[in-house]
DNA sequence: CGCGGGTTTGATGATGCTCAAGCCCGGTGG
DNA sequence: CCACCGGGCTTGAGCATCATCAAACCCGCG
């Protein structure tokens, strides 16, 4: 139970929340060990859970019709990844969310997340709080795709987020700024020439 | 008072509200009239206000160092809009949000947004939603700019938000798009000649 | 009538994609 | 222990999409 600290600390950064609010909603939640490759939703089926990371890496990631991937979200430990709208919709997933190294989980159910939210308020302030800010950043991160171009944005992610630059091939790295694996190897090839 | 019932419209569509919290809520607000290209929030000053459009047009950008505008969001009766990191960090605003044409609007302050979160829990539930909803549609939106071509997005675009594309010049939607206003109009031609 | 913003159209250019081959390196089996 | 295999990264050549620069056109409004 050691790595529940790790979901403790995180939710104080939001909100006060006493030990009882804290065991109630652990009881609300079960923990999983995925193994690299494993998928918590899948493309096409309802998405029953979303996963708060206690340790490792997942993607959430469309196939296109030609069957690209295109990775939209990478969460490490301490980020939340579902297929939101199927999650609170119960309509199938539009969207694969896969472990990209073995990772473990904390996950609870759409049902859960409801009892959660309505019983425990701080829960209610919480998720307020949590899609609140993830609103901030997606919007951010659209207005950066539109002004910005890969090479830009790639060195906004190596700044902002190493941390998942540390923790994923480049390949998916180039997934998630939107761009293919060659163009990403031009790119650092690129910069690192201008440092010579 | 009578646009005020598309404001209870709205808020019924998630939560069940009673006339008294939603008094209590009207009370923290104020009603606006914005005229053509006035701006809710100026980049570089803190955004004091959230809004809800009762009427009217209004849209979000940021200027890039070419000077160059890029509109990440567009909204109409019904909507909220803000540069939602200054409004709630109280830190500079990174964009501009602006009356796209003459624009009635409800605005709550930040502190008042804080209050009516507070003390009438119907609200914290509420903007729990509304950000909820909000995110999942960004995610979406970043994910079919990665899948997507220019072409599918403005076909999209049209069909899933004909409100939207009926109350903006078409320079404006391209920049929605994320693209230039004579790319968009080859697009609209290529179409046009496809059904000949 | 003429001005001005918005849209269209044309010619050219930059960015990132596609197809294709080679390379690097860690893991596996002989 | 080494040879081989395969996935991921790199590199090259040609291509597609959208941007840029520039000019013409359209149309509502003063």
């Amino acid at each position: 139970m050691k790595n529940l600290e790790i979901l403790r600390k995180h939710l104080k950064l939001k909100v006060d929340i006493s030990d009882s609010d804290f065991e109630k909603f652990i009881n609300l939640t079960e923990t999983v060990q995925l193994k690299k490759h494993e998928l918590l939703v899948r493309e096409g089926r309802v998405a029953k859970w979303q996963a708060f990371l206690l340790s490792g890496v997942m993607g959430a990631y469309a196939v296109d019709n030609k069957g690209q991937k295109h990775i939209f979200q990478i969460a490490i430990e301490g980020h939340w990844i579902s297929d939101l709208y199927s999650y609170l919709s119960k309509e199938p997933a539009l969207y694969n969310v896969e472990a990209f190294a073995d990772t473990e989980v904390l996950i609870i159910s759409k049902d859960n997340f409801e009892i959660a939210c309505k019983n425990i308020s701080v829960f209610e302030r919480f998720f307020r709080l949590l899609f609140q800010n993830g609103l901030i950043q997606q919007q951010r991160r659209v207005s950066n795709i539109y002004s910005e171009s890969a090479e830009e944005r790639y060195l906004k992610l190596v700044s902002e987020k190493p941390d998942i630059v540390q923790s994923v091939p480049q390949h998916y790295l180039a997934s998630f700024l939107g761009i293919k694996p060659q163009s990403l190897s031009r790119i650092r090839k690129q910069i690192a020439d201008n440092y010579k």
